[in-house]
DNA sequence: TGTAAACTAGACACTATTGTCTAAAACGTC
DNA sequence: GACGTTTTAGACAATAGTGTCTAGTTTACA
């Protein structure tokens, strides 16, 4: 809904390199609209208002509106992915002070990925037009939550070989600890809203605290409590 | 989609006392199509159809398609909402055989309500249109995972007492048993699927049995692992 | 069987949207 | 400054959807 006269601080019009900041600012309004309006409650003369760009310009760049839509939720999972793994290369590797750097390590998480514009916009629109288009986000399927319950669990395998933890299923530890990461936070995303960094920081204080009770090695111990419970199968 | 001569078993058209069941078997369709293709992808004919029932009748019982929607927003919401607190009178109250007893209510849980056509539907919506109708998913809000946590953290403080838990925050505690029990479940109700049996109790499982080895109170002992780490702000 | 209410099918006006086309303007580059 | 490309504004047809209206049919019920 912004006026065309207000050029936004990012480069919007004829002052980048004119070629590429157009489908630039077509990719990102056309974000904007396919979020919060849906695929079929975007209009594609909406998006070129919010895009300050002429509509033929759009049908120019992407033949139609599906074919800018797939456009679209492409882009933002190749930003949301390089993001995700960027955060993941942060995770901590020594086990002294686990508490402090687990939580630090979600808010990061949360922050940058769960919580931000990319992962609100993946999360609804997975939710309202995954089932429309399976093969679309599928990728996303794959790389994004898939891949990440795996790649976590790599890293509390790592944090466990060096005494710091005793996990079972390593995968299980990390869907887990995701989920505890999200369970204060569910409330406040779904409806739209973006969490503030208290909350943020709560969420990942609580969830980390409940994570490390149960799988944190006690103190002195080697073998302890009832660890042959065999987890999972 | 279903053709007009294939009557469905649950009563259609005639055969009930006929003023209700239109309007049941409106809702119900509509409910359906709202939730395939969100408010603005839905047309009033394909819901129609859908009913086995005339376009006009539909705006003769709701005068537009928002009238329609927030209709069917507030049936499914009660429905959601009798089941849910139905089936958190089955909470467990004694302490014996306590990680079986949490399973099973997790099960249900699951089953009956996070999982099933209406938490599908809800979770849907919440999502596409609670930002563009946030009066009418208040009363979700309020009582439906609003309240739940409180509710269970009030389950969870009967089993403290008892003596079977070990709990410093009630209504964390159970806002962590409901995102655990999530944990598994995520991927497959984002994308619409519904899990089998087995999903749900390996989720289950899982989930209190992490729960448990966070929250459970050690067996001979009174004062035990880090209780006092004073969680929560 | 008769009456009032509910329902149906179809036509209808109106609006919104998609996608195409065209001529003019702005732009980058040499 | 000239050239080719990109962009723009607007008109345009085609389609789909909303909500209204009407005339005829079916239903419920007495």
């Amino acid at each position: 809904m912004k006026n065309r006269d207000d050029l936004p601080i990012k480069a919007t019009g004829h002052t980048q390199r004119g070629q590429c900041s157009k489908r630039i600012s077509i990719l990102d309004a056309a974000a904007n609209v396919f979020c919060r309006e849906g695929f079929s409650g975007a209009s594609i003369d909406e998006i070129a208002v919010e895009a300050c760009v002429s509509r033929q310009t759009i049908y120019n760049h992407y033949r139609e509106k599906e074919t800018l839509f797939t456009a679209v939720v492409e882009d933002v999972m190749d930003r949301a992915n390089a993001m995700l793994y960027s955060i993941l290369a942060t995770f901590p590797d020594k086990s002294d002070n686990l508490e402090d750097d687990l939580t630090a390590f979600a808010i990061r998480l949360t922050k940058n990925c769960l919580c931000n514009q990319d992962g609100k916009f993946l999360r609804k629109l997975v939710q309202s037009e995954g089932e429309r288009y399976p093969h679309l986000f599928e990728a996303w399927r794959q790389h994004g939550p898939g891949k990440i319950s795996t790649a976590l669990g790599a890293l509390f395998a790592r944090l466990c070989y060096k005494g710091a933890l005793q996990i079972d299923d390593f995968d299980l530890a990390a869907r887990q600890f995701l989920a505890l990461v999200n369970a204060d936070l569910q409330m406040i995303t779904l409806f739209g809203e973006t969490p503030t960094s208290e909350q943020l920081e709560s969420a990942a204080r609580n969830a980390v605290h409940t994570f490390l009770r149960a799988y944190a090695k006690p103190a002195g111990e080697t073998t302890s409590r009832t660890p042959t419970l065999a987890a999972v199968s």
